[in-house]
Parts: structure tokens; sequence; C-alpha cells
DNA sequence: GCTTGTTCTGAACATGAGTTCAGATTCCGT
DNA sequence: ACGGAATCTGAACTCATGTTCAGAACAAGC
């Protein structure tokens, strides 16, 4: 690989280690070049700021996660060998980085940094993309089966996942939060309660 | 009201209205001492140090917010009366606060300070009790009728809460996620799809 | 081996943050 | 009206951060 471009591959890198590692508020320019092994003058050589760099860190790895959930994608053919593929990635994400996300740490900065949102919002507009498909290619035989995949509905899984990475997050210890993922129906409802619509009195 | 009582008051109300106005990034001791209309000096006669406030002021909202909310449990007897009564609060809050959330911005926080952690932690806690009895008492004549409030159905609340917010945040222009809100059924799918249950294939 | 361009270093600078504190101001009981 | 305690001010200090830049180190072609 050219020098440049290693270098280049080397910092993003680095970034998405030290975010993982320290969180947002221990990502500086100084420690994510010492993770990277250069000097602090380096950032400067390859990117314009050190908010260029969050930014195409978040480019790198949203890109790069998403080619490989998009590889199950193509590569299951059944539902249950497809939900466990992905299970699988999602697992193997998360051991990666000690169990917490460089990108959810971004959202933090998303108040402070305008590029930095705008490069959020297209992070989530396409995994809203990839979760609605999966989950149209999931529901085969379900109850709620023949649902079209939407925006919404890619939208409403992000959501829930953002939610649930925060509390996750939060939480140090994170087997509280995950017992949460064996109470099914009551999401529905909660759904139904701040949609709008009435909880039906009498039916 | 003794005078040392009101500041402390007066600052814990500036600190809200600067997080909500300028988000957690602007919030600095000088910028809250400023909104409040105080020279930077005071915070550190009345709090210990800068954290030491923002806990302060997470508390006193999510006490106050709960205070209200359960006041409408107890108030309203029926189904529809409670949900109509809870949209308005949550209605309140949000204009009040010119559509970004104080607390919510303090998730933001929660990375570098140990101490606002385990407040956010509680805050979280208290509000997936109230979640939880609320939704209980909202599905009385639900397809879904008669689950019990747990602890988990709390949480399930407030994670989705959290992520919808994030999303809001994110999205200047809020109209694209609530339109979210009218999408009820994939919900349980998801919920189906990351729960551990297998998506029944045939049934 | 020399030269030229690329890549990296690390000390130095500017800025803004949290914090301190000596003194000004205000408050209140007598 | 006085005096002392409580409250507030704002300039000043410390420190960490983003950033710059003059030069060192390295690579490659002749």
């Amino acid at each position: 690989m050219a020098p440049r471009a290693e270098a280049r591959q080397r910092l993003l890198e680095a970034t998405v280690r030290t975010l993982a590692a320290e969180g947002y508020g221990g990502t500086t320019a100084r420690s994510i070049a010492k993770t990277g092994g250069f000097a602090p003058g380096v950032i400067y050589y390859h990117f314009e700021d050190l908010e260029a760099l969050l930014v195409a860190a978040l480019r790198h790895t949203s890109q790069a996660r998403r080619d490989r959930y998009e590889e199950a994608l193509g590569s299951c053919t059944d539902a249950t060998e497809l939900l466990a593929r992905l299970r699988e990635l999602y697992a193997e994400d998360m051991r990666d980085q000690g169990h917490i996300d460089a990108v959810q740490e971004l959202f933090t900065a998303s108040a402070t940094s305008p590029r930095l949102r705008e490069e959020l919002l297209a992070h989530v507009e396409s995994w809203s993309e990839f979760a609605a498909t999966a989950v149209h290619r999931l529901v085969g035989g379900t109850a709620l089966a023949g649902v079209v995949p939407s925006r919404e509905l890619g939208m409403i899984a992000v959501a829930m996942f953002l939610g649930i990475q925060t509390l996750t997050h939060l939480d140090g210890d994170r087997s509280r939060v995950e017992s949460l993922f064996s109470t099914a129906e009551p999401v529905a409802i909660l759904w139904d309660t701040f949609a709008g619509r009435n909880p039906t009195p009498e039916k």
C-alpha cells in the first residue's frame, strides 16, 4: 500500500480504537496519535483538522461495518441462518471494541460539530436502509409477515438500537440491559401508546 | 425563600436552560453563570465543582418532571384521559426547552463523569418505574392487556424514548422522526428478532 | 553519494476551560 | 447606625487541548 494511504488508514483505526477505549471525552488529538504510534503533528499532515479525522473515521467504520452485514444478507438464504449470522457479526463488533461502540461515542459530539452531525445522519440513514431489508427478510412466517421494507421500519430499528446501546453504555453491567431482550409484547403497546393511536378501550 | 436556597435554585435552572439552549458542549461554568446572571465564582460558593452542579441539576429536573407525570397518573382515571394528559405534559416539556431535552444532553457527558453516570442511571431507573405503571394503565382493552408492570417493561419504554430522542436530536427537522410514530407492528417483530427468539419459520 | 520530495517529529503557541481567592457588596440582627 | 456574617465579583492562575511549523528522518532516482 502507498505509504500515504497506509498512514491515513492507521490514523483512522487509531481513532476508532481510542474512541472505544477512552470514550469520546478521552479522544484527543494527542491520544489518537499516541494510539497510532505517531506524533501529534501527523494528524494535520493527513487531515485538515481533528474534526475531519473524526468524520473520516466514522465514514470508514460505518462503511466497513455495513459491507460485512450486507454480505451476510446476500449469503444467507434462510431466515434462521441469517439471524444467526447477524448475531455473530454484532457479537464480533462488540468484542473487538471492548463492548463500547466507537460510533455510539461519536453521537456525543454531534452537538458541537455540524460536520459530524451530518455524517452521523448519513450513517443512520444508511443503516435504516439495511435494517429495513434485514427485518423484512427475517419475518418470514411470523404473525407479522408481509410487512414491506420501508424507511420508517428501518428507522424504528435504528432508534431501538440506539436506545438500547445508550442504556448498555450507562450501565456498566450489561446483563441488566440484555435481559430486556426477553420481553417482546410490550413494545408494540408502547409504540401504539405514544404513536397517537388510542388504546382501543373496548374492542 | 432563604437567599442561599434561592441562589442554588437559580443556578440549577440556569444550568438546565443553558443545556437546552447551548447543548452540552456549550455548557461551561461561565455560560451557566452568565445565564443565571452571576459571575463565574458563585458556582463554587454553592457547589463543590461544576460536576456537582450538573448532577444536582439532573436530579432536580428528573425529580420535578417525575412529580408532574406522577400527578397525572393519580388524577386521571380513564386510560384515554391519561394518555392525553401525558402527551400534554410531554409537549410542554419540549416546548419549554426549545425541543431539546436538557437531560438528553447530559447523557453525552456520562462517559467522562462517573458521578453523572451514576445519577443518570438513577434517573433511568426511576423513569422505568414510572413508565411501567403508566403503560400498564394505558393498555386497558388492548390485545395485549393484562401485561404486568415490570422493570423490563419500563426499561423498554425508556430505551425507546432515548433512541427516538437521539434521532430527533440529530435530525434538525423533527418531523421526519415523528413520522416513525405511525408504524406500530414492526416494533414487535424487531424485538422478537433481536430478543433471541427465532422468527418461527413455519407456524 | 547527492538531491529532491515526502513523511514525520516534538517543542512551542493560542485559546478556552475549570477553578481560586482577595476584596467588594449586600444582608440582617441589635 | 453599626458590625459582622453571608454572598457575590471578576481578575488571575493552571492546565489540557487543537494547532502550527521549522527542521529531522527517510525514500527514491540519478
